[in-house]
DNA sequence: TATGAATGAGATTTCATTCAT
DNA sequence: CATGAATGAAATCTCATTCAT
């Protein structure tokens, strides 16, 4: 049983994609696979989520499921390379706009935040697995390292003097904390702005990278 | 007359089992189903953990579990509970100590981090439940909201000023997230020192709290 | 660097069984299903029958029965179902039958008394749900209504008068209650002659319908 | 599980008895399982009660049940005998008041139908524990013999002749079915007047009896 | 007698996974 | 590739019953 709330906060026991006649391109399925595999992840977390469910949701039989991933931790990885791809897009499309190094890391700050806002549940099932299973630790040690490394060539690209890889590492992990708190609505319940949490976050960002 | 089948066709829920173990004292078995909770979820995350298992780890009967709780979320949190009681008499016990500001700062941080190192999985999955239970999420927020109280207590007492509360937060998310990265390995893996993240830890407290 | 307890700490739902006894046809095996519930409703009453046991004796495993029934009032009222279907076919053959008013009446008693004499059990489960379930409540409700029905269209043909509905759900109550008594074998046991007993009833029913 | 609606119609979650100092006297506890047990087993039913919570109900702790009865039929029989002599008692209340012959048959119908529609729910039980029980079904069957017994007493007392057991028993068996049936409100959902009903009851009983 | 913690068999239900079509 | 009925291990939870105090 997973908690009461939340089962009924699922998108909908009919899913939207029923009876949609699915494509029989391969490709086609596997990404509708996955994009229903992200939506219940994030509604109902990963032990929430059933493998026929996402089948169903994407306009499949259950089967089908196992035409395309091994298991259900094989498609949450999946779901996680999606994400991260995204972010990486998102945040590369905010460094690439013109302006000052502040209004610049603002928009970082934003962007990230909705990226939070979005897949919180995602989020905490991540963190969750990312205890228990070796796969999703390096996997998400990677992206780690690749944000760090996307940070540095940023610097790069300014002239600016690169941080020591301890305070970027610190930066990140305030990142993440400062968004999470504030997609979660904790900053709020906290009696916390969430536009002075921002602030420090900048503050932060300014005092590292100058 | 009597229908002759008869006789057995009651469900027959009658005599069943007759060793008896014996009741140990209730708060004591209590403790013990909070103990081996606290272990298991600690070893193989919630998810992982069964009511039965947890009762049999603490020596009793599948039925005795629920004798003392309603369900598996009840007894993780107590057991969460628990947790937050130790840290807190940890950090206190690290505070009462004598020493300079900077003594008392790397003290406090090793604290906590020697926590988080030995709860690892625990948290992980109090953080899974924290985006899908309102209980968890709740109780985890008033715990936040006690952390901020004894830092701003600490700095009374030390007589400096006491900082905005989106500072304290900001600070408190930092430690979190550091002290997770560092007790997940994660810092190592990422070519970072440890002692050099713990300083850039120090470091925020020193700006934080001059 | 991964922590190396950890690849084995996933909740581990992977691999499992693997026979399969095959597919047979959906509708054959709800119909399976409903027999085998049938005989168990019938012979350890309702509370005395359990899920897999029903699936057992179909010749499924557990899970199946649930892909056919959401749960075991699901299955109880189909059984009715089916018992109802069973009973007013009978009653009609019994009808369509040429011969006298008094020799039609006999045939009835004896067709619904044969069926009373095999759905023994199950009838008692249904009288005790009765009380205790709305849908099963209103299930039975139904059929009432469809008996009286059948009644009143009964007298119709034989271009009689229809009774008072009153009239009629006495009948109705009574044939019950001495096909009950002759079935359960407390006629007898209280002394007195099945035979004797039914002309009672076919009495009942010539004050009736004339 | 029991049908949902039934649980909440439960007496209390807080049995109104609890704490209520509850004597040391053998004879008034057993009274007072023996109560509560009626309460529940009519309300709940038979299976939808459990030995702790009628002794809890009683105020008594699970164990104490067991110094009383030897098991739930056991307490459920006794509520039944209870239940049998109330009914009697009530019956030959009914029949020793002065009257025409037709207002003591008013009198008697009203006295059981009254007792019918307080027992309905304990009567379900009744029936389906009659099925599969050879107790209850004895219970039972010498109950209905003492209705047969009262009903020749009843005539003799008169100076009537005696209907044949036949006769008595299908009296007997339309009184039990429509005092059912209107107790349970059937009467009335079938387009049936109560009063009608209870005419017709009246009528057979004259007809039985001049 | 009364207690009440403990028992443990077992009922209900879920769901990752398989495989014949 | 897709299907979807079937699987069966396992998790959650219940409750009649026991027994040491």
């Amino acid at each position: 049983m997973m908690i009461p709330a939340v089962r009924s906060a699922l998108p909908s026991k009919q899913p939207r994609n029923a009876k949609v006649e699915r494509s029989r391109d391969p490709h086609e399925s596997r990404r509708a696979l996955v994009e229903a595999a992200a939506e219940l992840f994030n509604t109902v977390g990963y032990n929430g989520t059933d493998s026929n469910r996402i089948a169903r949701a994407a306009g499949y039989a259950p089967g089908t499921f196992y035409t395309h991933f091994p298991d259900k931790l094989a498609i949450f990885l999946e779901v996680y390379d999606v994400w991260v791809r995204a972010e990486l897009e998102a945040v590369e499309q905010a460094l690439s706009l013109k302006g000052s190094a502040r209004s610049l890391r603002r928009r970082l700050a934003a962007t990230i935040l909705e990226h939070h806002r979005k897949w919180r549940v995602f989020r905490s099932s991540l963190r969750a697995l990312y205890a228990l299973d070796a796969q999703v630790h390096s996997a998400r040690l990677a992206q780690r390292n690749r944000q760090i490394d996307v940070m540095a060539r940023m610097q790069e690209t300014r002239g600016g003097p690169i941080p020591t890889r301890a305070r970027m590492l610190a930066t990140l992990l305030l990142f993440e904390g400062i968004c999470d708190a504030i997609a979660d609505g904790d900053a709020r319940t906290l009696g916390v702005r969430e536009t002075d949490l921002l602030g420090t976050l900048v503050e932060a960002m300014e005092q590292t990278w100058g």
